[in-house]
DNA sequence: GGCAAAATTAATGTATACATTAAAGTATTT
DNA sequence: AAATACTTTAATGTATACATTAATTTTGCC
C-alpha cells in the first residue's frame, strides 16, 4: 500500500491540487467535495483531506463545510497585501545578500533567470518570462539564507500567481524588468546595500503599483 | 460523534499540542508517538495526524518517520533567522499604520499592552509581561489590517516563544521597551510615518542583538 | 558470551466504515 | 399551485482496520 518513492499520496495530491489551481485548471471560485477529488487522483478520501488542510492553511483553498473545498480568488485588497509584505521583504533580503558579498558563481543562477527573462521576451513566451522571473526572486532569496523567508515570500508568489499571469497580458511586454533586475545584479556584484536595497525597493513599488492599477482599471476584483 | 461548539477535534488538538510546546509542558527534542498523543488527548489518530500536519507547515514539530512527533528545538540560527524578518516586517508594518493616522480608540489597546508591560515588571511577573508584550505586537499588526503579516508574524512569534521566555529570565529585567513603545505609540499618534518606522526598527534592532547576544553568550545552542 | 538470523512489536500511511447533519427532493395538505 | 412536512441523498469528521516496514527482541549457533 505504500509509495515506492519518498513522496507520499498526501504529497502526491497536494502537488497536483497546488499545480491544478495555479495553472487554472481549479479556476478561482471552483468548488469540488472531497469524494470527487479523491477518484479524480486515483486515491481515498484521506491524503486528499490532508492536502487539503495545507493548501487550507497557505491560503489556496478554504473548505466549505458539507460543499467540499473551494478555490480561492484573489481579490486587488489581495494582492495590496501581498505585495505590501513583498515590498519590505525582498529589498532588505537582497541587501543582506549584498553585504555578503557574493561571488560570481552565486550570482550566476540570477544572470540566467535574467537572461532566461530576456529571451523568453524576444519570444513572446509571456508563461515563460513569468516562471524566469519567479527564478529570478526565489533564487535570490535562497542565495540570502533565510528558510523562513523564502518560503513564506515562495507562498506569496503561489498565491499571487494567476492574478499576476492575467495582468501579465493585459499591458505592454514588462522589458524595464529586466533592466531593474541587471541594476539589482551590478550593486549585488559590488557589494553595495544600500544601492541594493534601494533598486529592489524601486522595483517592486513599480511593479507592485503597475499590476494594482491594472487590476483597478480593468475592474477586476476577483481572479 | 460531531462537537458540539464549532471547534473539531482536530481543532481541540492543534490548540492542545501547540499550547504544550509553548509552555515547554512538551519541550524541545521531544519525541512522542502519534497513539500515545491520540490516548493522552482522548480521541483517535485521525484528528491528531491532522493537527501534526497544522503544526508541522508552522515549524514547531517534525514528523519523524516510525518514531512520531518531535518538539523542533530553536537554535540561535533560527532565532537570527526570525528577527531578521520582524526587523523588516514590523516596523513597515508600524509606519504604514501611522500613514493611516489612528485615532485614540485604535491605540487605546496597544496603552493597555504597554500599562500591562509596566504592572507586569513592577509584580515581577516576566510571564505576565511576555504575554502583554506579545499582545503590544500583535495588536499593531492587527490594527494595521494585512491579515497575511499578522499571521505569518504570530506564527513566527509561536516559533520563538521559548527561547524568548528564557532569555527574558538571563537578563536584567526588561525596562527599556516599555519606554520605546512609548515612543512607538508617541509616532503613531503624530501620525509620523518616518518616525514611527525609526522607533520600531530601534526598538527592533536592540530586542533582536540583546537577545541573540545571550543566546551565545550562555552558549545556549538549542531551546 | 557474543553475534547473526528470525520473530515480534509497533508506527505510519492509507483505506474503509460510520454517525451526524445539512441540503435537495418528494409527497401531502390546503 | 403554494407551503409544509417528510424522505432521501450526500458530505464531513472521526474511528477503525490493515498492509507495509522499521525497530526491537528473541532465538539459535558458534
Amino acid at each position: 500500500m505504500h509509495v515506492l518513492s519518498g513522496k507520499s499520496r498526501a504529497d502526491e495530491a497536494y502537488s497536483r491540487l497546488k499545480s491544478d489551481i495555479r495553472e487554472n485548471r481549479m479556476p478561482p471560485g471552483y468548488l469540488e467535495p472531497e469524494p470527487e477529488l479523491a477518484t479524480r487522483l486515483g486515491m481515498s478520501r484521506t491524503p486528499v483531506h490532508e492536502a487539503l488542510i495545507r493548501l487550507q492553511a497557505e491560503g489556496m483553498v478554504e473548505l466549505v463545510p458539507r460543499r467540499g473545498a473551494r478555490v480561492l480568488p484573489i481579490s486587488a485588497e489581495d494582492m495590496r497585501e501581498i505585495y505590501g509584505i513583498l515590498k519590505a521583504l525582498e529589498p532588505e533580503a537582497a541587501a543582506r545578500l549584498a553585504a555578503q558579498n557574493p561571488d560570481e558563481r552565486a550570482l550566476a543562477p540570477l544572470d540566467a533567470a535574467n537572461d532566461a527573462m530576456t529571451a523568453a521576451l524576444e519570444d513572446g513566451d509571456l508563461d515563460a518570462w513569468a516562471a524566469a522571473d519567479d527564478r529570478f526572486h526565489q533564487t535570490l532569496l535562497r542565495l540570502h539564507g533565510n528558510r523562513r523567508l523564502a518560503q513564506f515570500v515562495s507562498s506569496l508568489f503561489d498565491q499571487s500567481h494567476r492574478a499576476r499571469m492575467v495582468t501579465l497580458r493585459l499591458r505592454e511586454p514588462p522589458i524595464i524588468s529586466t533592466a531593474e533586475h541587471r541594476v539589482i545584479l551590478e550593486f549585488l556584484r559590488r557589494g553595495d546595500v544600500d544601492g541594493t536595497r534601494d533598486a529592489f525597493r524601486r522595483h517592486r513599488e513599480r511593479t507592485s503599483s503597475e499590476l494594482i492599477a491594472i487590476l483597478e482599471n480593468y475592474r477586476l476584483p476577483q481572479l
